[in-house]
DNA sequence: ATGAAAGCGCTAACAC
DNA sequence: GTGTTAGCGCTTTCAT
């Protein structure tokens, strides 16, 4: 009796709910009642061994498909990403989304659409075909997007985007408290003169990071000095440029609107031979850990909360959580604190 | 006639086959011709276009789960990895076994487990459920792996990493290779001691690189001089100290394990104000998008090419590829050019 | 406490 | 050419 095939490990998976009750002998119902653990029906002790037992004998798993079809409803929640391959960002999401939505029963479907258009509505289509209870739509940087129409089939919310209608809930970073939260860094640190090395191009990142920084500043009594906000377009190069006249304008403390750009920074100071925190604090914005945590000395920075926000996507998905009225739902960015400050 | 309410987007999509049939006026399985084009089937134009018609009136969409369950397999793939959210890489992975799966019309499940074995069970017993055709088991950095036991009841194919036993068909990088393509793009540049810091901990990337870096000197006719070879603990801080070392032994030329030591190598470099490439040429390897583009100047390095294993993993799922006998199989590492060198 | 039967939305013979 | 029919593996009344 000890040598008989096993046949657990056999590619195709025929063994049914069928086979299961031929063996145990009683009736699909009894199996599907115990595999269930269905609270209505009570079901004897010795039959319910019984199935357990022909259970892990056959090797017997449930039918997903089969389950999902009856129940008219699958349990898969769609996640269709802009960027995954380009930024570590997409993955965050991806892992919070995926996270949160286990602890639920719920199964991720991934595409990545690089935002080409058509790529989109494939990928919505092929989510809807399956039954999806729900869609994530989310960008790998915090902006205005223009949802594709078929969205509106079923139930939607924007990770890390918005549109600008108010169509869907949607989620995104605090960029105005991310960007108070940097300056206070540098400010309980007893510096007022600070630089703030922001972005050129307009974004709810670049605006609110601006805004907080103000805040920040108008709440510690310090008069804001336009001549110590600069704008650079590219990122590290923007950063090695600034770097100069950061300086020049007397500033002990700079807060970069990114850590590309801090990275930059840091360059030149290593140049000039200016010391970090000594000289100059710096403190940086998104924790790109790659760049953050290895930088010499390790970057002060604030978080971009990714992951928090595809787990908050799936709650909000699941009906779980609530999003204000028009508006999109705000999750903080926590400091991190490191050695440049 | 034009103001009846639109069904099309109601969340809950109950437009079945048998109510597009019934508004064309046909069966169920005239329905199904048209909807999957059936070679075999001839169905009428007008019949065919009066479904057409229905189709797009009722916004009917096929259900995937009742299609799967009657065919008796999804078209479903699924991707454990071991840290979705960490690295870039893992992205990078997921985009090219998505875009692969896709083109054959088969869907990404993935699940990320964190290294974490009764999470992967928990993944693997879920994809199992689901009917997926196979199952793409992918780490982050190239190694061997103890593969789950349930990953036998399936197809699957290892990525970034293999099983000693040789038991699946495995998927790596080519770091021998891509050692010889590091070094190659030295000594194209003229260079003829060229050092090579290495990473101190063993891994099939530590030797393989180091082997690709004796082959190509050996091929050069440089004799291997172990002066040259250093073996660091941290990446950053690695690269840092073992600057100095390099250019006390005269080395013009380095070729770093990895993007993030050549990162620790510059800040080194720039504070004894030695120019790169000029005075020291160097080359990484990984090819991390955030670190090498952005250096100053901007790093050559070698790729790892993980967009690729994900693509050549299901096509070896797919059973579209061969990997050779018990051996991995091996991707190339391609160079990356950048001004380093 | 357990089983019979209907049916989820679709496909695939096989009739007509 | 097109319709009829029998399931795919499972859940779920409703009997017994």
């Amino acid at each position: 009796m000890a040598n008989e095939p096993d046949r657990r490990d056999r590619s195709a998976h025929p063994v049914t709910m069928r086979d299961v009750a031929r063996v145990a002998g009683v009736s699909v119902a009894t199996v599907s009642h115990v595999v269930n653990d269905k609270a209505g029906a009570r079901i004897g002790a010795a039959a319910r061994e019984r199935v357990r037992q022909a259970i892990d004998e056959l090797g017997y798993r449930p039918n997903m498909l089969a389950k999902n079809l009856v129940r008219g409803r699958s349990r898969f929640i769609g996640l269709v990403a802009d960027a995954i391959a380009t930024t570590p960002f997409a993955g965050q999401i991806i892992q919070g989304a995926q996270k949160e939505a286990w602890k639920h029963g719920f199964v991720l479907l991934v595409a990545n659409t690089e935002g080409d258009r058509e790529a989109e509505d494939e990928a919505i289509a092929m989510m809807l075909e399956h039954q999806v209870r729900g869609i994530l739509y989310s960008t790998w940087y915090h902006r205005a997007v223009d949802t594709p129409a078929a969205l509106g089939e079923t139930t939607a919310v924007l990770v890390d985007c918005y549109s600008p209608d108010g169509q869907f809930p949607a989620i995104v970073p605090d960029e105005v408290g991310g960007g108070r939260t940097a300056t206070e860094l540098l400010l309980a640190a007893g510096h007022r003169r600070i630089a703030f090395v922001n972005a050129a191009e307009p974004s709810p990142a670049q605006e609110g990071r601006l805004r907080g920084y103000r805040e920040a500043l108008a709440d510690a009594g310090i008069a804001f000095d336009d001549e110590l906000v600069l704008a650079v377009h590219d990122e590290q190069d923007g950063g090695y440029e600034a770097g100069r006249t950061v300086l020049q304008r007397g500033a002990t403390a700079v807060f970069c609107y990114n850590d590309r750009i801090a990275m930059g920074l840091y360059d030149r100071l290593r140049e000039q031979g200016v010391s970090i925190p000594g000289e100059l604090a710096v403190v940086g914005f998104d924790n790109q850990e790659i760049i953050a945590a290895h930088l010499r000395p390790p970057l002060s920075t604030v978080a971009l909360p990714h992951y928090e926000l595809g787990a908050a996507g799936v709650r909000v998905l699941l009906g779980l959580e609530e999003v204000p009225d028009g508006e999109p739902l705000l999750v903080a960015c926590p400091p991190v604190s490191r050695q440049s400050v």
